[in-house]
DNA sequence: CCAGATATGACAATATATTGTCATAAGATG
DNA sequence: CATCTTATGACAATATATTGTCATATCTGG
């Protein structure tokens, strides 16, 4: 992921890019988690719990979701998920309740109580962090920055899923 | 970080886009964690070590990194990367001696093992990796998401730091 | 309808990541 | 030189993340 010698060809250039773009990722995702988190500590809530509490609060999501489509949309193992949505439920953010339509599947809703902390505590905190790490980014800058991920992102997918083309 | 409802103005429009900005850094993190270290796995590695075993190839790193200095490079933990080290340590490609120079300290190398693990066989199924993920990408793409990657990555470094003008 | 395939939560194991604490070592300052 | 401050690895606790496995539930196709 750091610096690995290249002697200069295209090749090794776009070697060498990617090399950083990686390791920056990492060291990003790392920080995000860092800062991100501490921004909400006061909440009792960690990043990870904030992409859960956001996923809860779309559209369509008031009558709850299923652990496994939480997974899926937030690309995560079903396990990590049990765990943190486990905790979650612990302080008393979110219910957990066995699914009507499924007897395999429980349905994740947030409470009365974790609403409040979201809506009127950890929103307006995480709005100011975005603010702060994104003191210098235009619209458009946030706008290509997306792009780029959303491309990595699809790419990754690709290569998880073992689709045709991400071997070759 | 998912997708929260805006009312079309400016401002909100700039804050649902950094949400899905962040919300697809983790997903990309996590995405590059299971995809990268996949592809490292028949060698035994993960993707969090192969940026050690990046940072040993650096140019003057021949003599041996503190893990201090490691983990100021790699942006983590001293107590996490201690852990990182010693299951290194424990597959044989690196090895930890006692620093000469500060009694404190302690000095990691990779070891020959290591070496022969890392350039003939890791690093090949990396480059690889990076040639799937970034198989749409121009250079000048790289260069782009590479550019805000990093400009995000300081960012959240003056927030860590409490720096001056990280906290208005 | 039934057999095979897939999905689900629970349980397990392991790796990664943070913060806090402590005894010891080193650096900074007057 | 003495005192205070900071750095280091070790130890602890907790959160996050993956894969594997299993019993049970559900889906799919003939």
């Amino acid at each position: 992921m750091p610096k690995v010698k290249t002697n200069g060809t295209r090749e090794e250039a776009k070697l060498e890019l990617a090399n950083r773009l990686f390791f920056r990722l990492y060291q990003c995702a790392n920080m995000l988690h860092k800062t991100g988190s501490r921004a909400v500590e006061v909440e009792g809530l960690t990043t990870q719990q904030w992409a859960v509490l956001g996923a809860l609060s779309r559209e369509g999501a008031q009558h709850g979701v299923s652990i496994g489509d939480l997974a899926k949309y937030l690309m995560v193992s079903r396990q990590n998920l049990a765990g943190l949505v486990g905790r979650m439920e612990r302080d008393g953010h979110i219910a957990v309740a066995a699914d009507t339509r499924d007897r395999r599947s429980r349905i994740v809703t947030m409470t009365a109580a974790g609403r409040r902390v979201w809506q009127d505590r950890a929103l307006p905190k995480i709005h100011a962090y975005y603010d702060k790490v994104l003191a210098d980014f235009s619209i458009n800058d946030i706008a290509h920055a997306l792009h780029y991920l959303l491309k990595m992102l699809e790419a990754m997918q690709r290569i998880d899923q073992g689709e045709p083309g991400a071997d070759d």
